[in-house]
DNA sequence: GCCAACGTTGGC
DNA sequence: GCCAACGTTGGC
């Protein structure tokens, strides 16, 4: 079980349309870095912190799920789409996406500015200058921290009976 | 709107 | 393989 931290600027689309939606395949990524843990790294049952870029104020806006690992991306095979990308191939493809699942909202969000002020999540990829990667990991501690600021109780691991 | 930081592209 | 030019990201 890992976790991680998905960007999205919510006037893309946001939390709340992922709520609408109830899932939805995170696609669009056309970053090799963010690609490769998508493909590669991301698992079913992985936590996500939901982070709204672009947006006023930035913020960790909704704890979501991932439902489906790595799997070829659509929209890069579609000419229609903006994210077309001829140069992938549905037999050869260079993209992918997982499908993610809202799990609850952080309400009222955590701003970046607020992230910021915590010493322990000094360490952040997200907090890093110039970071500017959208698909990253977090660490368990980190995950913790962030729960525990958006008064979020962490789930009961299932005791062996 | 500004601009720093970054990733990608392409000439050589 | 280097690196300058360019386009994008994303906070402010």
């Amino acid at each position: 079980m890992a976790y991680w931290l998905f960007k999205s600027e919510p006037e893309c689309y946001s939390y709340a349309d992922l709520e609408r939606d109830g899932s939805t395949g995170w696609n669009g990524v056309r970053n090799f870095q963010a690609r490769n843990f998508l493909r590669d790294s991301v698992r079913v049952g992985d936590g996500v912190l939901y982070y709204h870029s672009n947006a006023a104020p930035p913020a960790v806006a909704g704890i979501a799920e991932v439902v489906e690992a790595g799997h070829p991306d659509p929209t890069a095979f579609d000419p229609e789409s903006e994210e077309y990308d001829p140069k992938s191939k549905p037999d050869a493809p260079t993209w992918f996406q997982v499908t993610i699942k809202p799990v609850r909202p952080v309400d009222p969000p955590l701003s970046l500015a607020m992230l910021r002020e915590v010493a322990s999540l000094a360490g952040m990829e997200l907090l890093r200058k110039g970071s500017r990667l959208s698909v990253q990991p977090v660490t368990d501690a980190e995950w913790k921290a962030v729960l525990d600021l958006a008064g979020i109780k962490p789930a009961k691991k299932s005791r062996k009976g």
